[in-house]
DNA sequence: TTCATTATTGAACAGACTGTTGATTAGTTG
DNA sequence: CAACTAATCAACAGTCTGTTCAATAATGAA
């Protein structure tokens, strides 16, 4: 059987592409990279690299396919934490589980993450995020029946969403400075209580009037 | 002065061009774009690419930046338009008018604006983007000053500004049905509101303990 | 219209990268 | 140790790049 992954030579060898490829990211971004930069930086015959994927698309694929594998299984080991509902996690001061896991594991793969994420990383990986996002998100915010004078349900969740994604980045970007916990209770705070609330610009008594 | 663009052969070619990477960056994605393949479906001689652009991302770098800075001209057509802050325009009905404008251009550019936006478009032209939306929609909403237990400004913006992009590709990527009016009166609820309200997940009166 | 200017063409060039092959060497598992 | 198989090395044709040159065609100005 040649599937095995068991070989150690296999698994150095990918390994050793998978970190060229997150380096050479970083420095001149994914376009400008050629399977002999890759090799050259792993410091492996190029032709071993064609044993393993079929070109550098193949190899980003992969790479992306196991993050997101990996943040699929992370939604199961918190299947039991959860309150019942958003508010009683809320009201708790506790952030969502899931998030909280989440933040967990890009911390982990911070280098790979920040790169893929980044402006010089793959907006397809992009989408594929906020759809995982979605699905664990969006099951814990709508539970009550909708009501008046709403905007469209899918704006409502594009913004939100996007939004999540935004924190990410920014977290990402400036060095992660936040503990996991402390950042998913801030993504918590803006969408649970609205950006405005959120960030202290209104007070919580002081309702402006939302008539027209 | 051969730096006027006054010479008729100069704008067809250009045109040429950038039309046919707006075609082949939504079929195949800009990777996989040849120079090759440009000229040949923009009908013109491979040489020709190399007198007006020093290689394929010199292109698509001009054509990003022709966009933002019609974006940044949009902005500077409205400056009267605008009411003394974000609540008053609330009150009324009424969007701001720079988002107004800002839809609107997207809806008369939006073949590039899919394909850049997209699955397979640039993401630092993503970042360019939120940075030109972040000069203009900040200063319309900071204007208290703020108040306790507040989350870092910093992710407040990263969440808002995100949060704007994410509504931009929605309505791109599901035929911009809504008018430039409207969808900007929606991103404006979202975060006028906060998306919970403006979707009517919760009511204005109902108002959960926000306690701890 | 004429004329000087200049954008475009077509062909050719070396250089680089790709993806594959076959024979050989080296490392791994049992 | 022995069988297996991953990694290496060299070489291959094919494609794309970016540049150059002389020749041609289109343009704007007088």
């Amino acid at each position: 059987m040649s599937l095995n992954n068991t070989d150690r030579r296999i698994r150095r060898t990918k390994q050793m592409i998978r970190d060229a490829l997150t380096e050479l990211m970083e420095d001149v971004g994914f376009d400008a990279i050629t399977v002999r930069d890759l090799t050259e930086k792993a410091d492996i015959n190029r032709g071993t690299f064609y044993l393993h994927y079929k070109d550098k698309f193949d190899l980003l694929e992969q790479c992306e396919r196991e993050v997101l594998d990996e943040l699929a299984q992370v939604q199961g080991h918190v299947e039991g934490l959860q309150l019942e509902n958003f508010y009683e996690h809320f009201n708790r001061g506790e952030p969502l589980p899931f998030i909280v896991k989440l933040f967990e594991y890009l911390k982990e793969n911070g280098a790979f993450m920040r790169v893929i994420l980044g402006p010089k990383g793959d907006p397809l990986f992009q989408v594929k995020l906020k759809e995982m996002l979605a699905e664990h998100l969006l099951k814990h915010m709508v539970k009550k029946a909708r009501i008046e004078m709403a905007v469209p349900f899918d704006y409502f969740k594009a913004y939100v969403i996007s939004a999540h994604l935004g924190v990410i980045q920014e977290w990402l970007f400036s060095g992660m400075k936040e503990s996991p916990k402390e950042i998913a209770m801030t993504a918590f705070k803006l969408t649970f209580l609205g950006p405005r609330r959120a960030a202290g610009l209104i007070s919580d008594e002081q309702n402006e009037k939302t008539s027209p």
